[in-house]
DNA sequence: AACCCCAACAACCGCCATCAT
DNA sequence: GATGATGGCGGTTGTTGGGGT
C-alpha cells in the first residue's frame, strides 16, 4: 500500500469503531496489521495513538460520552436540550485542582516524562498531560510577559528562565514574610501536595483568615486571571493577586484542603434520580446531593445541599464530574453510531 | 457581523528502544 | 552483529470553538 493510501487527519466514526473490533479481537496489539489486512488506511502508530488517546477504556472524556448517550437513550428532545446545557460546562473536562498538583509536583519529579507522569493520573493520557502543561506554560509566560515590568536596561542574569517558568519551590513551600503574600500565592498552584497536605503548613496560612480573604466561585486554578472577579484583581503592574480557594463557610466538610475541592459523591441512583426527575422548573434551583469524598460523618446519605446561592460552595464542573464512577453507565446500551441515525 | 486572540484538543512527526529475523 | 519492523514517547503543529473588541 503506497503512502498516498495512507489516510490522515480526524477519525471518523466508522474508523473508531473498525479500531474498536480490532483491540476487542487482538488486543491492543498488532496496529500495523490493521492496515496490512485492509480494515484501515490509517499507519499502525497512528491506530495507536487514536487507542491510547480517545479510544482506550476507563479515559475520562468517555464519561461525558457516557452521559450524551444516556441523554440521547431518553428521547426527549427537550431533555436532551437541558442536560446539553448542562453538559456544556462538563465538556472540557479540565484538570482538577488535584490533578494540577500532581502534575506540577511530578513534572518537578520526572521532569518532561508525560507517560510517566500520566500513570499517576488515572484516566489521562501522556498526550492530556503534556498539552496540559503545554498550555500552562503558555499561560504563565504570557503572564510574566505583562506582569512583570520590562526593565529599562536588560538585568544581568545567568538565569534566562523567566521566574514563573523556574523550579517550584522544594516541599518546604516558599517563605512567606506576610499575610499580603500570602494572599498573593495560590497555594494550590505553588506548593507540592506533599506541602500541602503537611498539618504545619496549613497551620502556618492561617486558615480562618483566609476563609474570610476573598471569595471564588470557581475551582483555584492555575494561574487564571481572567477568573479572579474584577473587585478582586490588582494590578498586574505591580503584584499578581490570586484568591486563595473560597472554603465553605455554612457546612463543615472537614479538612480545609479537600474541601475546597469539593468533590462530589453521587451514587449512581442518586445521579439517574437527579435527572430523570428535572424539570424545567428545577433548572433555577436544583438540588443535588452532595457529599465530600473525606466526609464519613452520619449525615452522608441525607445531607442536601442547594446549588443556588443558599450556600456558597464553589461548585465547579470539574468538582462535579470528576468522582463519578467510571462503570456508573454500563448498564445502557451502546449508543448507535451517528450514522445510524 | 467580522475579526482577532487564545485555550484546548487532536493528530502528526521524528527519534529512539526493543525485538525478531 | 546487522538490519528492518514495530511500538513508545516527547515535541510540534493544525484545527476548532469561545470570548472579546
Amino acid at each position: 500500500m503506497s503512502d498516498s493510501m495512507i489516510k490522515k487527519g480526524p477519525w471518523k466514526a466508522e474508523e473508531d469503531e473498525v479500531l474498536r473490533k480490532h483491540v476487542k479481537k487482538c488486543g491492543p496489539r498488532d496496529w500495523s496489521s490493521i492496515r496490512s489486512k485492509g480494515l484501515l488506511q490509517r499507519t499502525g502508530k497512528s491506530c495507536r495513538l487514536r487507542w491510547v488517546n480517545k479510544l482506550r477504556p476507563n479515559l475520562k472524556k468517555l464519561v461525558h460520552l457516557f452521559i450524551l448517550q444516556y441523554c440521547f437513550q431518553l428521547s426527549s428532545l427537550f431533555f436532551v436540550l437541558i442536560i446539553c446545557w448542562v453538559a456544556k460546562f462538563l465538556f472540557g473536562v479540565k484538570f482538577s485542582a488535584e490533578e494540577e498538583r500532581t502534575v506540577i509536583e511530578l513534572q518537578e519529579q520526572f521532569g518532561n516524562k508525560w507517560a510517566t507522569i500520566a500513570t499517576y493520573l488515572p484516566g489521562r493520557t501522556d498526550n492530556d498531560v503534556k498539552n496540559f502543561w503545554s498550555s500552562r506554560q503558555k499561560k504563565l509566560a504570557r503572564i510574566m510577559r505583562t506582569s512583570v515590568p520590562q526593565p529599562s536596561k536588560p538585568q544581568k542574569s545567568n538565569n534566562r528562565e523567566p521566574p514563573a517558568l523556574q523550579k517550584l519551590p522544594s516541599v518546604e513551600g516558599p517563605k512567606l514574610s506576610s499575610l499580603a503574600e500570602e494572599r498573593s500565592l495560590s497555594m494550590s498552584q505553588y506548593c507540592p501536595s506533599s506541602y500541602m497536605n503537611n498539618p504545619d503548613t496549613i497551620n502556618m496560612v492561617q486558615w480562618p483568615e483566609l476563609v474570610n480573604s476573598t471569595s471564588l466561585p470557581f475551582e483555584p486554578d492555575l494561574l487564571q486571571p481572567e477568573f479572579i472577579p474584577n473587585e478582586k484583581r490588582t494590578c498586574f503592574g505591580s503584584q499578581i493577586t490570586l484568591p486563595f480557594p473560597q472554603i465553605p463557610l455554612q457546612a463543615d466538610f472537614g479538612h480545609p484542603l479537600e474541601s475546597q475541592i469539593l468533590p462530589m459523591k453521587l451514587e449512581e441512583s442518586d445521579f439517574l434520580d437527579f435527572f430523570g426527575q428535572l424539570s424545567a422548573s428545577d433548572i433555577g434551583d436544583v438540588q443535588v446531593p452532595l457529599v465530600p469524598a473525606s466526609w464519613s460523618g452520619p449525615e452522608k446519605s441525607s445531607e442536601i445541599i442547594t446549588m443556588k446561592r443558599e450556600i456558597d460552595v464553589p461548585l465547579t464542573p470539574d468538582s462535579f464530574i470528576d468522582d463519578f464512577p467510571m462503570d456508573m453507565f454500563d448498564h445502557i446500551d451502546p449508543l448507535p453510531s451517528p450514522f445510524n441515525w
